[in-house]
Formats: C-alpha cells, sequence, structure tokens
DNA sequence: TGACGTTACTTATTCGGTTTAGTGCATACA
DNA sequence: TGTATGCACTAAACCGAATAAGTAACGTCA
C-alpha cells in the first residue's frame, strides 16, 4: 500500500497534476468546484504532502540548527545551555519549528555539519554558540550564506547577525558592588581563555578595576567543571596575597569554590566573599545562598530565535546587545 | 553563483550524470580512470551532494526525532529529560546522526508532528516519552510503521519496541530500605495519574506494601513542580496519621518537601524521612543531603537510542527493561 | 567465425512535487 | 468580423540525484 500521491488524486479527479497542485496551494489556476473536489478526494484517500519533493523545488525546511561542540554528558549538568534551549524551543514551538541539534567534537566537524544540514535544506537558518577568538566558522557561514544569529559576542561576529550578551554590565555591578562593599584584592576564576565572552570579562575586569583604582584581578582560567573550579579557588584561597572576593564564570564552579572555601576552614562571606556568573536553583540552595550575576537565559534564547526567523523571513535585523545581568545579593557576599 | 550539480560535472568531465553518479557513489560501472578524474572534478568545483534530492530517492535523513510534551521552559528545570537527551546526543554523534526537538501543546499537535517528521522523511525514527494509558500514539506510529522506541513503559506499547524503566525495582528497593529502618506509615508524592510509570509504581507500591505487611501508601498526585510538592507534601505532614517516611517521583518535589519540613519545624530524618526518585546535583546540595534512587540516565538515553538505530538499520530488537535503579542512602533518611 | 560475456559507459525513467508555457473556449470590445 | 482578454486547465519541464535498461567495443572460447 504506497501512500498516495498528487498523481492519484490527478487520476480520480480527472484532471492533471498541475491542477491539483494549484488547488492545493490555494494558487490560482482553478474553479472553485474543481479546488472543493480536489480537496475533498485529497482528504478521503488521505494524502500528505511528501516534504522531501517539496524541499527538492525550494520550499523551507521549517527547521533551525544548533550544533554544540562539548562533551554530550556535560550538556545535562550545565545548566546555561539547557536554559538556553528551552528558550529557543519555546520560541519555536509557537511558530512550528524544530530544532536539529548536534553534539560535536570538533571545530571540524562542527563545520562540516553546517555544510552539510545547509546543503541537504535541512535547516533554514543556525545558532552559533560560543564563539572563539579567529573563530574558523564565521568565515565558513558567510560563505555559504546560511541566516545565522551569533549568540554571545559581538565583536567577531564579522558580517552576521549578533545578539551579544552584554558582560560588560555584569562585570561592573559585580566589581563595584565589591568594592562598595570594600574589598580590593578580587579574584576571578574565568572560563576557556579561547572563548570571545571570556576575553570580553576578562577586558571589562581589567578597565572596570583600574576606573576603581583597585589593584587588578588576579584571573585563573579553567574549563568550567566543578574540579577545576574548587582546584582554581584552591589556589588562590592558599596564596600569599589573598583576594577577598571571588567571581566565577559559572554558578557550578562557584558552588565548587564554596566547598572549598568550607573545606579550608574559611568563612564565607567573612573571610571569603563569592558570585557566581549565572544564577540557578543551586545557587539558591547551597549554603549560604550564593550571590550571584543573573540573566534571563530563556529569553535570551528566544530574543535570538526571534532574530533568526526574521532573517529567515528575508529582513536584515540589526545585532544588539542582550538585557544587562542584574546582581542578586545572598549569603555569599558581605565586608571583608 | 549556483551550487554544482552532477550534471555540472558530467558536463565537465565529458561524460553522462550516470557514470558520474556511478564514479561518487563507489558503484562498479566507470573505470578507474575516468572516476578519478570525476572525484578531481567533483573537489574541484566544490561539489556536495543535494541531500533533499537524494532523500527523494529514498535515501535516509540522519536524524531522529523526538516530540515534547510539556512547556518549554520547563525543560531547563527538569534535570531528567536535559540527561536523557545528553545521553541521546552522545550516542547520536558518534554516529553522526541529529536529533530533531520540539516541543507540542497537546496529543493533536504532537501526533501532527510525527506524521509531518515521517511523510516528509524528516526523521529515520523516533524516541516516545511519557506514555500515558491508553496513549493515543501508539496506534498512530504503528500504522505509520515508524521506527520507534518507547521510553518508559512497556505495558501500553503496543507493538512497539520499548525500553522499559524498571521501576518495580526501585520501589521493592525504596520501601524495603524504609521498613528495614522501622518505617511502617508510607506516603508517596507521585506525578501525573495519567502517566503510565506513575501507575506503574503505584501498582508497585499496593504489591510491595502488602508483601511486607504494612498498610498501603497514601499517595497523592502532582505535576512534578516544586509548588506542587510542596503542596502535598503540607497536606500529608499536617495530617491526623502523619506519614514517617515520603517517596517522590522526582528530585524537585523532593527537595521542596524538604523545605516544606524545615518550615514546619519537623526534623529530617528524626520526625520524617524523605526519597527523591532520581538522583541528581540539587540533591547533593541540599542539607540535609537526599537520599535519593538513582540511575545513569544518559546511559538510559544512550541505550534507548542504539535500540533505535538497530531498528531503523532493519534488524528488529528485543523490547527490554533497564536496569534497576539503585538507592543511595544519606541524610534524609533514618530510623522514625 | 560466430555466439557469448564483460566492461564501460549512455539513455531514459523514477522519486513527488512546483512551475512555466501553452491551449481551447467564452466573453468583450473596437 | 476580427482581435484582445481572461479563465480553467493541460502538457511538459524542472529540481538533483539514483538506477534500470540498453548499447557499443572488445575479448574469449568452441
Amino acid at each position: 500500500m504506497k501512500r498516495p500521491t498528487i498523481a492519484d488524486i490527478a487520476r480520480r479527479a480527472g484532471v492533471s497534476k498541475g491542477a491539483v497542485s494549484f488547488a492545493l496551494n490555494d494558487q490560482p489556476g482553478v474553479s472553485a468546484e474543481t479546488r472543493r473536489r480536489v480537496l475533498a478526494i485529497a482528504k478521503e484517500i488521505g494524502w500528505t504532502p511528501n516534504g522531501v519533493a517539496r524541499a527538492l523545488s525550494g520550499a523551507p525546511s521549517h527547521t533551525i540548527g544548533m550544533a554544540l561542540r562539548r562533551p554530550a554528558r556535560i550538556l545535562g549538568v550545565e545548566p546555561f545551555f539547557m536554559e538556553l534551549i528551552s528558550g529557543v524551543e519555546a520560541e519555536l514551538s509557537a511558530r512550528e519549528y524544530a530544532l536539529s541539534l548536534q553534539v560535536v567534537g570538533d571545530v571540524d566537524a562542527e563545520i562540516a555539519v553546517y555544510r552539510r544540514w545547509w546543503s541537504e535544506r535541512r535547516v533554514d537558518g543556525l545558532l552559533l554558540c560560543d564563539l572563539r577568538v579567529d573563530d574558523p566558522r564565521i568565515g565558513v557561514l558567510e560563505e555559504l550564506a546560511v541566516p545565522t544569529v551569533v549568540i554571545g559576542a559581538a565583536a567577531g561576529a564579522g558580517s552576521l547577525v549578533s545578539l551579544e550578551s552584554n558582560d560588560g554590565a555584569g562585570v561592573t555591578e559585580a566589581v563595584e558592588y565589591l568594592v562598595t562593599l570594600g574589598h580590593r584584592h578580587l579574584a576571578r576564576v574565568a572560563g576557556l581563555p579561547e572563548l570571545l565572552h571570556t576575553v570580553v570579562r576578562t577586558e571589562a575586569f581589567t578597565e572596570v578595576c583600574a576606573g576603581l583604582d583597585i589593584p587588578p584581578a588576579v584571573t585563573v582560567f579553567t574549563d568550567y567543571t566543578g574540579e577545576e573550579g574548587a582546584r582554581a579557588t584552591r589556589r588562590l584561597l592558599s596564596s600569599r596575597n589573598r583576594p577577598t572576593a571571588i567571581v566565577y564564570d559559572n554558578d557550578v564552579m562557584a558552588i565548587a569554590g564554596l566547598a572549598v572555601a568550607h573545606e579550608m576552614g574559611l568563612s564565607v562571606p567573612g573571610d571569603v566573599s563569592l558570585i557566581a556568573w549565572d544564577d540557578s536553583v543551586l545557587c539558591q540552595l547551597v549554603h549560604p545562598p550564593m550571590t550571584a550575576l543573573s540573566r534571563d537565559i530563556p529569553a535570551y534564547g528566544a530574543r535570538a530565535v526571534r532574530k533568526l526567523l526574521e532573517l529567515i523571513a528575508g529582513q536584515r535585523p540589526a545585532s544588539l546587545a542582550d538585557e544587562p545581568p542584574h546582581l542578586i545579593p545572598r549569603g555569599t557576599t558581605g565586608r571583608p
């Protein structure tokens, strides 16, 4: 039992394939009566369009793609991506769009995935994350001319549309808050140094510290895992010139850092204040609850999707910076 | 600048389209010399296969689909799904398969998505979650004959292949542990009653309690949110015949329940013992740390994917039950 | 020498739609 | 009366590959 095609409908209705196509797609060129008959027959024999055939004639796929370059098993642990994806899905599902997600091992695999998706018309557009310094993906996507929205950093996005994450504002808010409390020796447990948003935050730190006339923050780079966060914290807290406050580039590391402080017999926030970048349930559950720079990540993802859909629709949305994060003071920050 | 097709290669090489197709697909029918020349030209002019056209001739899409019927914004909060997806991705990415993810509002939308994906050859197979009592999706998917693996319950899966979650073993382990500690008045904060795995757990509870000669556990049904978990806990803990132990159907509710117990001035585990079903970082971070029924959810997802890929490859893998969850005793359980 | 098999192709068809270029007929207008 | 216009529709090309069927050239063997 093969599935019915428009040819079957045409035969039954006694008209040509072309007429059936016009009728089914609300094109002019058929009488109301014929259109009615064609639709009735289509319904009766259970015809559904074959999207592959449609796509061959240039129809959109109603799918956007996202490739993630990180160990797949981290996905379930790292709240940022899941929240981002949930926001993306929320926006897409309202438009009956699907999200194609693929985890890849390295840049080359990632680029290969983009090429394949685009060449096979599997996606109508892409969301690009984790921009790096001199990112080779930018050039490729510019050349392929895939509708793409870069999430995170604007600086390295080339001619692609971007939705910047406003990291500078976050740094300013955190540092000014700590300095107001009386801190002067700040440290930062940063993420991967090759990620553009790490660079942006580092530059912002340097600038803000200089502006407030305090020594530059000591920065330790990590890979975002709890283990490296703990190790970095241990190193900072046992150094001669111990910082009185540490800002972490994600919540997982901040929480690991808190455990390290306890384990070293230091009181938080008495001996050292801690701030997590990106809030999550985790931050509210630890003791004392973690002060955090919070942003509405699902909304961020949703906004990126809206931009992408505009781009796909042929408009040319402007690159812009997202809402700045806001500090939620909780129990891990206080006077030094 | 149109993208090159095999016709362009054929023209350049001075052979027919058919010969080019043979050469590119390692089929016999062309000489080594011609094959070399064709491949060289293909590379030179940057030819990539057009997957849509291939698919029209019956090629697989290298994508599997998953539709989730729950508010998109919950996704980022509920650890179960994200861990499942991460396991799914881990397995898929090794095979260069993509995952198509779509959040839907209701069953009809979900079924419509499956029909569309399958009719448009967008996916080679499906993963089906959250099976319900008399689930209408089963019949549709059987009829469409889409390769499908049902995750969770086997009972209602009809002729579809399933990977059962072995909830019975979990119930047995939790209840026997509590009874050994001396508990006799158990309660359960369950999930949605229409979900098949809720039913399975409920039946297992009844059976195990009867077998151990203790009164049946009082069950309250919820929607898995922290709010409902808190409300259910409040109700149970203020009832005349207060239970001495509560088992929760997820971790979010268990943690909310712990907060409620504290708020009501009850000591945990002194006055009441709590067990979460599914372990997560959250369970380790609360005070006291939460006793939990743990399973390797990413591995579960990965196993389901392997089954699905076998099914897609034309094999007929057997339905089976997953590893049983194991209890991790922490601080929220003790003698009554 | 002719029948038969290979090899290395070419030609034509197929997948299921969309789309363009007609075609036959009725009506309208100069 | 001849011509322009519009409508409803048909026939055929097209999208880009895979593939079945056909063919010419060549070698082999009885």
